[in-house]
DNA sequence: CTCAATTAGTTTACACATCAACTATCGGCG
DNA sequence: CGCCGATAGTTGATGTGTAAACTAATTGAG
C-alpha cells in the first residue's frame, strides 16, 4: 500500500508531495478517464457528452427551459448554452421559441426526435456504467460516494 | 444515507439508476470541481492547467523531452501538444530545438524563467491542496484513493 | 412616467481536445 | 542505391469552456 499506482502510472521519480495530492490527482485522473468512455459512445450517436448532459436534464424536467435553467444544472456557463443549444437546433433534437411573458427568454424544448435518440441510449449507458463500476461491490461504491460528498461539502455550495 | 447530496444538486426527481452511476457522477463532477480551483490559481500566473501540467513533467524529468513523450504523462493527444509548446515557447517558458540523432523529434527544454514560475507556484499548489482535501482525514484520504484504484485498474492499463 | 440598474442571452476572442490529413524523416528490404 | 512503409510532428476543422463586451428587454426608484 506504501506506493499507489498513480505515481507508477505518471512515471514520478518521487512519492506525493502529501495524500491530500494523491487523492487529488487520483480523483482528477479518474474522473477523466470515465469521461473518456462516455464519449466514445455518445460520439458513435453524433453526440458530444454535453450535448447528452443538456437532453438528458430537458428530458428530465419534461417541460421547455430556459438557458438559465439549463446552465446552472452543468458546468457549463451561460455563454456555452448558446453554441451548444444551437447545434443541437440544427440537428433537430430541441427547438426555442421567445416566452412571450418575458421576451428576454428563449424556451428550449426536446423534440420527439431528440427524446427518440436518448431513449436508445439509455440501455447502452447502464450498460457501460457497469462495465466501469460493476467490479466494485455495494459497500464500496457507497464508501466512495460518501467520501466524495465530504470531500465536496466544504466547497461546493458556498465557496 | 438514503439520498445522496449529488442527487439533490442535480435536482433530478428520481433517484439514480444504479450505485455505479451515483458513483460516477460523483467521481466526474468531484473532478471537475477540484480542476476549476487549479484553473483560478494558474490563471493568475497566466497559465492554463494543461500548460502547468506539461512545465511540471519537464521539471520533474529535468532533461529535455520529445512531444511523444510530454503527451503519453498528459491528458492531451500529440496533436494537442503541439500548439501547447507554442504558447509555452512564445512565453518564453520553454525551448524547443531540432534533435540532431532524429531530425524528426523536436526536443523540448523548460527555460531558467519557467522554473522560476513553477517554484513561485509550489506552495500556493500545496496550500490549495490542503485547503480542498484538508477535511478529510489520513485514514479516510488513504481509502480514497484504495477505492478510485480499484475503479481504474480493470480499463487503465489494457482496454 | 422616465431613466438607470438589472437580467437573459448572444457575440467575440482565446485555449484546448479530438480527429483526419498532411509533411518530413527514418529504416529496412529488394 | 532506391523505394516503401512506419514514425514524429504539424496543420486544419469542429466542438467546447471561459471571460469580457455587447444587445435587448424588464424592473424599479424617483
Amino acid at each position: 500500500m506504501a506506493e499507489g499506482k498513480l505515481q507508477r502510472e505518471v512515471k514520478k521519480k518521487r512519492p506525493f508531495d502529501s495524500a491530500e495530492q494523491e487523492a487529488l490527482l487520483n480523483v482528477v485522473r479518474t474522473g477523466d478517464r470515465l469521461q473518456i468512455h462516455f464519449t466514445r459512445l455518445f460520439r458513435e450517436h453524433e453526440l458530444t457528452p454535453s450535448q447528452y448532459n443538456v437532453l438528458r436534464i430537458l428530458r428530465g424536467e419534461g417541460r421547455p427551459m430556459e438557458c438559465m435553467e439549463i446552465a446552472e444544472r452543468t458546468v457549463a456557463v451561460v455563454p456555452g448554452i448558446t453554441g451548444l443549444i444551437d447545434r443541437l437546433e440544427k440537428a433537430g433534437l430541441v427547438t426555442r421559441q421567445q416566452s412571450q411573458e418575458d421576451r428576454r427568454v428563449y424556451l428550449v424544448t426536446i423534440t420527439a426526435c431528440g427524446l427518440a435518440l436518448l431513449a436508445g441510449l439509455d440501455e447502452p449507458v447502464l450498460a457501460l456504467h457497469r462495465k466501469l463500476l460493476g467490479h466494485l461491490t455495494q459497500s464500496e461504491l457507497e464508501q466512495l460516494i460518501r467520501l466524495l460528498e465530504k470531500a465536496r461539502s466544504p466547497w461546493e455550495d458556498a465557496d
